[in-house]
DNA sequence: CATGCCTTTCAAAGCGCTTTGATTCGAACA
DNA sequence: TGTTCGAATCAAAGCGCTTTGAAAGGCATG
């Protein structure tokens, strides 16, 4: 069923039944009352490409998630970033365009996003240092925000991002009190803003106690399981091992403990644990008691307000750039205590 | 830049430019090629709204995917599942056009995509028995292949699963094999297809041995780590405890491998573990040596797989429902040894 | 040179919607 | 009774593309 075929059941024009749809104000309330009431009765749903066609809305939120070769992981917090963002989405009426993409492509998608017509603005995922994609974005004109912040980048734009100096910093200081002098940070790739962050936050809480920053125990790597678990057989084996371990997700905190577990160690006592934990749905850091000691912040909520933002700005509901700083809060965990008395 | 002013730029009729860009036979090599030089020179790409208008195709795979109340986890195979499946989308010039929704509104989502006309055909993610979205599908007449099945359903449909049957018999059977008797089973809910086969090849195995199936070391529920954990401990303080649990998916393995060494056992000793393993990118079964004995069957492949059967079927290179069986290997890895020998 | 037949190109219609600018109708007023 | 005005409705144009059916051009054939 279309808008002709409605119409000419009701014996109206396409206009008026266009209008009393979308709730113009230009039709008496007893012919839209009919008109809706035959519309829910056939089952009517306006065709989104024409509308988007005539419009020049489409009513759709682009993302970009990289996908490298087979090797490379997927990025394990998009599922719930996008289940926050979904229920916005859809009390909203967008829709979603999800492009999965190699990095050398990027580009090129943001502008066939563009040139396309196929979003009406996007979210821009993990961004880097010196994000070149921000500059991209605004060239092209089309409205983003970014999940995270581009350290860098001077220009004005939207953004969402969690206060991860500070959450690392805090983190930090926490294992510090407890006597820790020793404190690896298993972080994600340097190249990506958060990371750089979170070990800023690390160096400064350190160089505040005048702790030497040693490289030796501390990592830049993709934050997974394997790679958790290996950083810390590695650092656990030297002369010198650290007597507790700051990781960047709770991913990679899993193999950690897996690794202090399987050296005969115990969490907590022989090494204290930290991570930062997303609030990931399907790996919750414990049910009553948390499993680690862990700065979080929601993933997911970030993705509730993030869209709700994006949106507001496509509207045109807010003029200019916003921006949002989240907190991470620090719970105590089963994973810290103080530093073990040196042999 | 749209066909009208390339046209225009290039003196020609929008019908030849559009034949050209298109592959058309009716145009000469000379002029094709200068149309694609200018094309690439202003940067032209035809608006996808307006193309799909026109053909009445979308070039667009939805995806419906389904998030409860804010505690229910969101699908953590998707992300990989979607990677495998978006090189075959690039390749073939597909998009992805993704849904999060309520149980509740899944229905309306699946009329909606259709009426709508949003997509081309969709995926349907986590079968259940019975699955009534199946004959929905077939009663909106939009292309669909399953990833999974759905017992109950007796009509025809497209479909890829892997042969959970046979993949939770055998691990059965192994552990069997290495003396165990009492043996836990930790699915997922058991609405759900895959979870039903994996009880059914696992009682298959234990009743093939005369080993009576017990529901108290059974349990059927989100597949969490926090979950694994608790199960664990519970059915570990039964009088008679398992030697040995098999579970639907890594992400709760780890919970009960934590909860066995949390209660000072050791895995593949005292409790042995198998699980499925779904290659999850984030939560890999460990880089050199497996951490678990597994039954591996990578949900990338099956999203690449599953998307190219998809796109066959909407562009009509083949008729009728297809299918494809995918076994699952068993790989042996540290989590499992004979059975203790009872006190 | 006229005829016929490809090959190449074009004008125009159509996809399903929104929106502009016109038209109709009835009530209100002088 | 004629005029004015606002409310309700409509016809038609336009969004950017594809595709049908027609036309033009080139070339061999009789």
């Amino acid at each position: 069923m279309n808008l002709k075929g409605l119409s000419q059941i009701l014996g109206m024009s396409q206009t008026t039944v266009s209008r009393a749809l979308n709730g113009y104000p230009e039709v008496s309330e007893k012919t839209r009352k009919k008109i809706l009431a035959v519309a829910a009765e056939h089952n009517y749903s306006p065709n989104v490409r024409a509308k988007s066609l005539a419009t020049g809305r489409t009513n759709t939120i682009g993302h970009v998630i990289l996908t490298g070769d087979h090797h490379q992981m997927i990025n394990p917090i998009f599922g719930d970033f996008i289940a926050g963002a979904g229920d916005v989405y859809s009390a909203e009426n967008y829709e979603i365009s999800l492009s999965i993409v190699k990095e050398a492509d990027e580009e090129k998608t943001y502008r066939a996003l563009k040139t396309r017509g196929t979003v009406d603005g996007v979210v821009l995922h993990g961004p880097k240092m010196n994000d070149s994609r921000i500059g991209l974005l605004q060239e092209l004109g089309l409205p983003f925000v970014v999940h995270g912040r581009a350290s860098g980048i001077t220009s004005d734009y939207s953004w969402l991002d969690v206060n991860n100096t500070r959450a690392f910093q805090r983190a930090t200081e926490f294992l510090i009190d407890l006597g820790h002098r020793r404190i690896g940070l298993f972080n994600g790739f340097e190249a990506m803003d958060f990371a750089h962050r979170r070990r800023h936050g690390y160096e400064k809480a350190l160089q505040a106690q005048g702790i030497q920053i040693d490289p030796v125990i501390m990592r830049s790597e993709e934050m997974s399981d394997s790679n958790g678990y290996a950083a810390t057989h590695e650092v656990l084996s030297l002369p010198n091992p650290p007597t507790a371990i700051l990781t960047s997700s709770i991913i990679s905190a899993f193999g950690v403990r897996r690794a202090v577990q399987d050296r005969g160690l115990e969490v907590g006592r022989d090494v204290s644990i930290i991570t930062y934990d997303d609030g990931l749905s399907y790996l919750a850091n414990g049910v009553d008691v948390p499993i680690f000691t862990a700065t979080r912040s929601s993933v997911r909520e970030a993705g509730h307000l993030l869209s709700q933002m994006l949106i507001a700005q496509i509207k045109g509901d807010v003029t200019g750039p916003q921006s949002k700083l989240l907190e991470a809060e620090l719970t105590v965990g089963q994973s810290t205590g103080p530093a073990p008395v040196s042999a």
